[in-house]
DNA sequence: GAAAAATGTGTGTTCGCAAACATTTATTTT
DNA sequence: AAAATAAATGTTTGCGAACACACATTTTTC
């Protein structure tokens, strides 16, 4: 076993330079001859040196400044979440000189994305984290950190005109195929099932139609036309409204027996049917919110797929760092699992595991 | 902001003492006076001092060996994967002196593992991760490791007599219960279910029981009397017998329209169902092998309830370490999650393995 | 062709801590 | 009270890399 670790020093030794010199080379820095960089690259990949980032870590005070970007969690507690995972990623890198700046914004207002973004562009971080709510609104900026090679990762919601560093969020299509077995594989005879988007933030849009989908194709493509799958455009200005929609849907279909709903709403339609004493409908939806566990634990809903926003936040500046910090390869994508929870097996994820993922 | 980090100087400098001195009290290696280590302590705990790990962790050569005492994968690919995830949290560990050495023994003979732990105890490591899988073989490798204070942590066979360091692991019981929902959420009509214990070394009776009991609470818990549960042991010394034993069962059962699967062998019944070309029974089993694999992908396998194997390797030695080198407080048990995995989600489970590998 | 600028290379210090080593102070022994 | 010993404390080195700086050599400029 010859696992003694290559130094610089090593390699100085080897090139018979001085380490100063393949400092210069490691660093790029220049002011190093063609000649003896050459030799130096060529004895560094021979004796595969790896740097010792304990060592770096150590002696370089460079710091770190990323930038996140995201929902303040005063409009959308979903938004909790990526920030406790965040944080928690940070508490093991912040050693390495890592600082993490949060810039909160509003979900409903793109001017204050808008301006918080300005605000991320004037620090001059040395990358980004945020979720690209604001589709039109991001592209400018999005070219801007490109030019000033600044790397950015997306997460939660995916953009494709630009290429980020990485984009860490969930496979939608297949979260909405995996709906459709959920609710079919608890549904003894044909009937109806309600498939139900709620209005949201525009931004979402590409999102609940990936997971719609998945969920139809689920049943055509397993041949199962028996079940008539009603689709319905849900608002909630208010109490009454939401109420009088939810009643006509069920006043006009006796059968539904389950439903899909595409966003982190289910709780709505759980309480709506709660109210009514309709007990024999599935629910699926998304999203591990205070009311939606609620619902799940007296019984109203049958399922919840869990996006893991909190791993999704954890794992976005794992890999920024990764990158920045570490050098390593990232992947351009990562899917987090799809984490499928019920009532049985909800403790598990409530205080959650991430790095074992 | 005055997060200036603080150093031994600093503590030196405030005690008037040289850092040296702090050095030791803070290594307890003596040789101070009375007086002056109290003081210091005061000091350290006003001043908030937290040890740099980067400093130590270059400045320390100490290794930390970790033991590993598993069953070796050739005899049950099921360990392939905890092996996996000690590696992958290795990887990140290595750097901070840890050395890890496996031994291997053969899970159906217990003198194999008496042999290895023997050779732990010889090779006298720091620290040592195992699974105890020969309850009354093991008893007393824990008392001289206790008492030549050698933490141990206890991974996916727990063992009470003993307390270790830690025990990693999942909640039986619970996933027993999880099992009795989804079987329940799946079924239509009153039948009857099949509880399936298949012949396991008795190191998982315990185990086996709880799954079982969990199981059972879950339909006598949620006043389901109408669901007739059928208890059965089966062997499998050969092929032919096993056949024999199905078909009594199935012939004197013709109502069975979901089987529970105690262990990992789900994929013996569904090999026999497909057989037979029964089409209409749920199976719930455990473990992502790979011939559970394949009928979970063919339907015949309804859902697998994921032990984690990887995750438990990797917070086996996340967590020893944690209290080894970074001297942090280790809970005593880690539950890790019950992951349910469909055909529809369980290729974000697969490839996790396969990163690391 | 001499001064100025650019390029190439080596040296020394720093980061915070661990641990060996060196020195001072206190205590015991005779 | 001097010598011997033990106890307490101080000093130094080095872990591996980053980077500022010093110096030497070459190239450019007018």
């Amino acid at each position: 076993m010859n696992d003694k670790t290559i130094t610089i020093k090593d390699i100085a030794l080897k090139a018979k330079v001085s380490a100063g010199t393949v400092d210069r080379v490691l660093h790029k820095r220049g002011k190093v001859a063609p000649k003896v960089e050459e030799k130096i690259l060529r004895i560094l990949k021979e004796m595969e040196y790896e740097p010792n980032i304990i060592a770096r870590a150590l002696s370089s005070k460079k710091k770190y400044k990323v930038a996140v970007l995201i929902p303040d969690e005063s409009y959308d507690s979903y938004w909790f979440a990526p920030k406790a995972g965040i944080k928690k990623s940070l508490k093991e890198l912040k050693q390495f000189g890592l600082e993490v700046k949060f810039y909160f914004f509003d979900p409903y207002t793109a001017s204050s994305f808008v301006d918080k973004a300005k605000e991320v562009s004037l620090d001059n971080p040395d990358g980004i984290i945020l979720t690209p709510i604001f589709h039109r609104e991001v592209l400018p900026f999005f070219e801007s950190w490109k030019k000033s090679e600044i790397p950015f990762v997306l997460f939660n919601t995916e953009i494709s005109d630009f290429e980020p560093l990485s984009y860490i969020g969930q496979d939608s299509y297949q979260s909405g195929y995996l709906a459709g077995k959920l609710i079919h594989y608890g549904l003894s005879e044909p009937c109806t099932i309600l498939l139900a988007h709620f209005d949201e933030e525009t931004s979402n849009a590409a999102h609940l139609e990936k997971k719609e989908l998945g969920f139809k194709n689920y049943f055509s493509q397993n041949n199962l036309q028996q079940y008539d799958i009603l689709k319905a455009e849900i608002t909630r200005p208010n109490y009454a409204s939401f109420v009088g929609q939810m009643d006509n849907i069920f006043e006009n279909n006796p059968n539904i027996k389950g439903v899909f709903v595409t966003t982190s709403k289910s709780f709505e339609i759980a309480s709506y049917l709660n109210q009514k004493h309709i007990h024999d409908v599935n629910i699926i939806g998304y999203d591990l919110l205070a009311k939606n566990l609620h619902y799940l634990k007296n019984n109203t809903i049958s399922f919840l797929i869990n996006q893991n926003p909190k791993g999704q936040g954890f794992w976005s500046l794992k890999l920024l760092t990764d990158k920045l910090i570490f050098n390593k390869e990232v992947p351009l994508l990562k899917y987090l699992p799809l984490d499928i929870i019920t009532k049985e097996n909800v403790n598990y994820f409530i205080e959650e595991d991430l790095e074992s993922a």
